[in-house]
RNA sequence: GCGGGAGUAGCUCAGUUGGUAGAGCGUCAGCCUUCCAAGCUGAAUGUCGCCGGUUCGAACCCGGUCUCCCGCUCCA
């Protein structure tokens, strides 16, 4: 796909009420959206999809929604306030951005090397004559190495603590660290960036203390294990959901509703016992690939994507990617947890977070496999795949959305083919019985052809029309959005055709 | 954050060397009454992203700023 179709498919959400930029009327605000009149329908329609995937169709999987803010020690117990928190700096030649402590790290990492080769050079030397400790403290170079590893490592474990970012700069122009790329020292100030948003609580400013938005949504469910495990009789293995919002303070956030500064994450931690992770990591893997493919978007759409680099919690984790207009990105994150949150928790909570299986009468702390999808993300994926333009028979073009069914805004649109003669009111009953079961829509304005192109824009997957004889003989057409094509059904059977062909049970097996 | 491109009506865009804005589609009202948009009549809509400067006069020139897209970077 091209950035041109991209740009239609922004302007096509923002024309029809799925996406407005946030702020609009004030120029909008960096990477955060709104969901507008049939976006939210969307979206809502995609989180039902996925809790009753999960909460409803699995026994042993319950829901929770916990609160954005949480104790603060949340976020030392789970590592984001160390992960979270990076001093950058950019070489303005190369114009490259750099972690500054990794560079000041590589530094002292390639003086260690030398010390360690002069070392190795000593050793053959000698051979086992070779008296390390003699060397280290006579020998003049390998004293001028560790006099310059400790100062450094001091002045930089100091610079550090005292988030000192102006000494991170002066410990890089004093020993002259270079960019790798352009090889300069051509360096800007060191910026330090934290992804977490920062709030207070407490009204008066001596009284408040700090409080950060959840980066994520997984730590209010391990905050909530204890709780539902007991309150829930829950056996292991049992799994936890929730859909809620998490902020990031991205450095950059582009590419639409891609990545936002404010999004929506669908979590579902699974608790295991120790040593089954790998085979839950791969039950989930395959639970969450059906689960995308049940919408019946083209398989070749998605693709797993292992991690190779692991964060500081995991022992296994992958991607699901989806084929989005800008490539292969990420979608979802299936992660092997193991007890690291868990564990982290009970050691800073000094409360016992641990499971005693009558099995085998063991006792321990459970292991976690998580799913983690982005809900904005999904939204794209379905959005961005669904918008097809058609060219039809007669030479013209239809753009038509075609979301699953079941995830559309209207589930039907309700159209007279004329005003008059009765149609209009005869289709205003219709519409009056339906919409207790399903949100639908109502058009009287324009000719039927027209109108149809317009649902078929917002992906409404039937059109019931309303025509004279339709007063007669109590029958109705359905226009399916797709195939475009009719059929002359009797208007008592609409609630049963749409609870048919939208009926969750059809898509979810 | 750096570099490139862009911002004019709801959408797509035009706007001549600086003389205070247009088109197509859409929207609204009415006519017509027709099963796959683009039949007829009429109407509304913009401080030309925002702020400042130059000028008698700025959508256009200059400075700043905000936002979007692309590349780099970042994304436990």
């Amino acid at each position: 796909m091209s950035e041109e179709k991209f740009k239609k498919i922004i302007s096509h959400a923002k024309e029809y009420g799925f996406i407005f930029q946030s702020s609009d009327i004030y120029d909008g605000l960096s990477a955060v959206y709104d969901y507008g009149q049939n976006g939210v329908h969307l979206k809502n329609n995609i989180k039902d999809y996925w809790w009753k995937s999960m909460v409803q169709l699995n026994d042993n999987i319950v829901g929770i929604d916990s609160a954005i803010f949480s104790h603060p020690t949340t976020w030392k117990s789970s590592g984001h306030l160390d992960a979270f928190n990076d001093p950058l700096i950019d070489n303005k030649d190369s114009k490259k951005r750099y972690r500054a402590d990794n560079l000041i790290e590589d530094f002292i990492q390639k003086i260690e090397n030398k010390l360690i080769k002069e070392l190795n050079k000593q050793k053959k030397r000698f051979g086992v004559k070779f008296d390390e400790k003699t060397f280290l403290s006579t020998n003049e170079r390998a004293l001028k190495y560790t006099n310059q590893i400790d100062e450094l490592k001091s002045r930089f474990k100091k610079a550090l603590n005292n988030d000192n970012l102006s000494e991170l700069k002066n410990i890089i122009s004093d020993n002259n660290i270079i960019c790798p790329v352009s090889g300069s020292s051509n360096w800007t100030d060191v910026k330090q960036f934290n992804l977490m948003f920062k709030t207070q609580v407490g009204a008066s400013k001596e009284s408040s203390s700090d409080l950060y938005l959840r980066p994520e949504t997984a730590q209010g469910i391990f905050l909530n294990y204890l709780n539902v495990q007991k309150t829930g009789r829950m056996k292991i293995p049992f799994g936890i959901a929730q859909i809620g919002k998490a902020f990031r303070n991205e450095i950059v956030a582009r590419q639409f509703i891609f990545r936002m500064r404010e999004f929506e994450q669908m979590e579902m931690q699974f608790f295991i016992k120790p040593g089954e992770q790998k085979k839950w990591y791969e039950y989930w893997k395959e639970n969450r690939m059906k689960w995308h493919l049940s919408l019946g978007i083209k398989g070749d759409n998605y693709k797993f994507h292992d991690h190779e680099k692991l964060a500081h919690y995991a022992d296994a984790a992958c991607d699901i990617e989806f084929n989005f207009p800008f490539g292969f990105k990420e979608l979802e994150g299936i992660h092997s947890r193991t007890n690291f949150d868990l564990s982290n928790h009970e050691k800073f909570s000094s409360k016992q977070i641990k499971y005693f299986d009558p099995l085998d009468q063991s006792k321990y702390t459970p292991y976690v496999v998580e799913t983690s999808i982005g809900l904005d993300r999904m939204f794209l994926a379905i959005f961005s795949n669904s918008l097809i333009t058609e060219k039809l028979d007669g030479g013209s073009e239809r753009i038509v959305l075609k979301i699953p069914k079941i995830l559309a805004p209207n589930k039907c649109a309700i159209l007279p083919l004329v005003k008059k003669d009765g149609l209009s009111e005869y289709a205003n009953n219709i519409k009056d019985k339906l919409k207790i079961k399903f949100k639908l829509t109502y058009d009287e304005k324009d000719a039927i052809g027209r109108r149809y192109r317009r649902q078929d824009a917002l992906g409404t997957p039937y059109c019931i029309t309303i025509d004279h004889q339709s007063i007669e003989d109590n029958t109705v057409t359905v226009r399916e959005r797709d195939s475009m094509k009719q059929e002359r059904i009797k208007v008592d059977l609409i609630e049963e055709f749409l609870v048919k062909s939208l009926d969750i049970s059809n898509w979810l097996q």
